[in-house]
DNA sequence: TTTAATGCAAACGCTTTGCATCTGG
DNA sequence: CCAGATGCAAAGCGTTTGCATTAAA
């Protein structure tokens, strides 16, 4: 995305076009593994090194607030970011904490039952799966889930 | 439940029968509002005013091991718990924090993708509705979603 | 120039943990 | 008896906040 863009993009927002929230949000679209606000600092110190760890907790509540990034429910001990604001679901390991993502039908938004519709203001829908990735499995791996 | 029943049920988790974990699982089982630990707490309390806080912590962390309860993806700054572990959905209210169940078709485990099979071992699957209540959007509401 | 954003450091709140004591099986 | 559970208090840790400074518009 072309940092023009991204200008307009934030005025549109009323957000301000800072360097910190440039670097912060081209991090957060760049990254695939749904990075927590620590590991958004490390990432983005390469580029900023000024940049302090509350900037990038604020930047990512207001770019929360206005939909740019989700966050996402994985029930770990910090919280984890996505950039891609698109609607798909997540699969979470509930030993190493990696969560990807995955597609499906019939579970979107314009799926869900009447009652869900009545219960109030609906913002986003996603199915989420908690379980072992395989990597913290190990080749056959035959120990309980936790 | 009869409690000689919860006797069985404990000891074939591995778990010693004490009063605090009587109470904590019977409030869980009653309960249908996905408490946090806190509130668990407060309400044992009325039946056993001397369990302490951590307890309850440990209590919903071992029976959450062992699968008695679950832990809810609500996203908020506490842990939310439930004690029914069947098979179904949660909306949750970005505002308030509350959250209530409901039920639909097409989401459940075998409706997963074979890509997350792949993945590695699944323990659950939920859909995740985020959105703000009735309650709070008021009458006749039309403030943005956050 | 005016309003918002940043950095620093301290505070905050939920949750966990060490340890001595107690209790279920 | 003895491993495990509890209560108390303190620590831990991710996140938030007050305030002075800096910078965008």
């Amino acid at each position: 995305m072309q940092i023009e863009a991204l200008k307009i993009l934030f005025a549109q927002s009323g957000l301000k076009f800072t360097n910190q929230r440039y670097v912060v949000y081209k991090a957060m679209v760049a990254a695939r593994d749904h990075p927590s606000a620590e590991t958004v600092w490390r990432r983005v110190r390469e580029e900023a090194p000024a940049i302090s760890l509350d900037t990038v907790y604020r930047t990512l509540a207001a770019l929360e607030a206005r939909g740019l990034v989700t966050r996402v429910p994985a029930g770990g001990d910090e919280a984890r970011f996505d950039g891609d604001v698109t609607a798909h679901h997540h699969v979470v390991c509930l030993r190493c904490g990696a969560i990807s993502d995955f597609t499906m039908t019939g579970a979107t938004l314009t799926d869900l039952p009447p009652t869900v519709a009545a219960w109030g203001r609906v913002r986003d829908a996603q199915v989420l799966v908690r379980g072992i990735c395989h990597k913290c499995l190990g080749p056959n791996d035959n120990t309980q889930p936790n």
